[in-house]
DNA sequence: ACATTCTGATCTCGAATTGAAAGCAGTTGC
DNA sequence: GCAACTGCTTTCAATTCGAGATCAGAATGT
């Protein structure tokens, strides 16, 4: 990790951590996909390569935005889990998403998430946050059973999927 | 302006927009330093150098992020202007400055703009919104008199100045 | 009138980054 | 045994980055 900033900014400093066309979308794959692994996210949307994943993946942890362990499983896994850090950008990823929707031609499908996540507002981000630090953190779990907030957009994108699935069928 | 874009997620696309190291520092430049020329906007915090800029800001007036016109005062100048668009990324900088502040090693001087935007939350966002859409959009202002929001941060960025400067001095 | 400064870029060229595709040394499951 | 899976690494061409020099026209100062 080295220390030559070209300057103190907050803003800047952000954009020297995840400014780049890569780092968000692996973060955004491990927070709404619940990836761990590098072949799972591997199989991103946009089709990164495995060099790229694995230097991102690198720089992520030595910044500490990622942490990276055995898995017990299976002695070649690694799993990778998201830090305090990684998780307080939640909010961010929500805002982002919500910009996108309104000014970008974001499709359907890959958008409802962040429709709900809009609509959840900040009371959602929250209990999503907190399944998060449960998940990575092994942070006990305080909020109430039911449906995970991931597992909530997920149904809803499957939804989304089959219905415009159908719709091209019949067109 | 292509059409070939990696995915139609929000996430991804509004990276494709300013998922770079120098984009958003030009966007933060034109909206917390008020800058509208190329000359001002070359005199960053972090150097940006007048190739970088030059396109970047090409790029972005693409994208309809920014406009740019002549200036009536000089036959050579050329005035930047936010856009709706743009405009709205107001509350991201806060986040992103707010998340910034909190893990990353920023400077005192640099990082005060944030933590004010950051305890001002939405409704001082919205304000300056509003002041920003006057200044660009020639929207008609509909805030009180005062000083503007951009005034109050800039005030107490140089209050900082001054006594950090004095602090050096007697160091 | 004349030099200086200011304007928004553009040009050059070496260095760094990007990224597709192939390969690899193991590990696991069957 | 063997195919599939594991997290990468290597190769190499193409692209992008970026510092510095330069530029032509316009305003400004004297």
């Amino acid at each position: 990790m080295t220390d030559d900033h070209r300057s103190g900014c907050p803003i800047n400093l952000s954009l020297e951590v995840f400014g780049d066309k890569w780092s968000l979308l692996i973060i955004r794959d491990m927070i709404f996909g619940g990836k761990r692994h590098f072949r799972e996210l591997l199989r991103s949307q946009e089709g990164i390569s495995s060099n790229i994943l694995a230097d991102r993946l690198k720089t992520l942890v030595e910044m500490g935005m990622l942490t990276k362990r055995d898995d017990p499983s299976h002695k070649q896994k690694a799993i990778y889990s998201l830090t305090e850090m990684t998780i307080a950008l939640v909010p961010i990823m929500a805002h982002l998403g919500a910009w996108g929707r309104r000014y970008l031609p974001v499709s359907e499908e890959l958008s409802i998430r962040a429709q709900l996540m809009e609509e959840g507002g900040p009371e959602l981000w929250d209990r999503f946050m907190d399944e998060l630090r449960v998940e990575h953190l092994g942070a006990t779990p305080s909020a109430p059973d039911g449906p995970t907030v991931r597992q909530t957009l997920q149904a809803a994108y499957e939804q989304v999927m089959a219905r415009t699935a159908k719709e091209r069928e019949l067109a």
